[in-house]
DNA sequence: GCTTGTTTCTTAGCAAGCTAATAATATATA
DNA sequence: TATATATTATTAGCTTGCTAAGAAACAAGC
């Protein structure tokens, strides 16, 4: 068995493709790949903890911190800290987080379909299913 | 259409759970995950050019150069200025990561087992299918 | 109340990606 | 030959990942 010819190089590959292919699409929006999945998680949750952040985007926590510093640089969220908690820090969004919050789903709808654009519809839901697999499975 | 339930979403969450887990491994040999395919080139065939490596590993000229900086500082390759062309600079194996060939191949393969472990050999070949189709569409 | 341990954030430092800009060499063209 | 263009490597500076180590605040037990 070759290494280059293992799935897990060809996965390498891929993955590349799909880490820079996003980042350019959210540049476009002044945006960077990261920093798109904290604003999408508190879309949904406004003023969570960056250790919740953490847990539901599997990162650590010094990553969240870089993150949302640069977000905070750039007035797209705001940090304060919790009343309850003086450890916690809860990240709020900004006006200009919340304008873009349509912009961003409309580019990253576009990308999925880009992306994936060679595969059919069946082979799409195929591949979700494996991806599910490897992440519930290896990601314990 | 929820953002967080896209193929792309799921996507970006495996890739992360490949890169630790490729990098963690690679480390026990005393190398980093990029570096091990810089390595793997270099076995195929020694002495090549830092642009030779970056088209095949689809990679830019400034990673690679740091990549090949890291390996030379550890004293895995070395650097000499081709004679032909003053521009170019080749890249040769040392005794180092000669040793370690065979080492890399059984972790790395040790690795592709305990990814992909979740899936059926059936699977693994759909999978690599639908990743091919990926790389060459998007890659393009 | 004090100590001990836990949790949360932060800092520092590194690898691996990228872009943009520069230097050095080759090549092509006038 | 001289000038313009290509190519190769490098540097600087950024984002996104990590680990290790620290600070600050909370919680529990004595």
């Amino acid at each position: 068995m070759n290494i280059n010819e293992t799935t897990s190089y060809l996965f390498a590959e891929v993955t590349n493709l799909y880490r820079t292919g996003f980042e350019k699409t959210m540049v476009e929006l002044g945006l960077h790949g990261g920093q798109v999945f904290i604003l999408q998680l508190l879309y949904i949750e406004d003023g969570q903890s960056q250790i919740e952040l953490a847990l539901k985007l599997n990162n650590t926590p010094p990553t969240i911190n870089n993150m949302v510093k640069s977000l905070q640089n750039n007035s797209f969220v705001k940090s304060r800290k919790c009343k309850k908690d003086g450890r916690v820090m809860r990240v709020f969004l900004m006006p200009q987080a919340i304008e873009l919050q349509e912009e961003i789903k409309r580019k990253w709808l576009q990308f999925e379909e880009d992306f994936f654009s060679s595969l059919t519809i069946t082979e799409k839901l195929v591949l979700f299913q494996l991806l599910e697999k490897l992440k519930s499975d290896f990601g314990k």
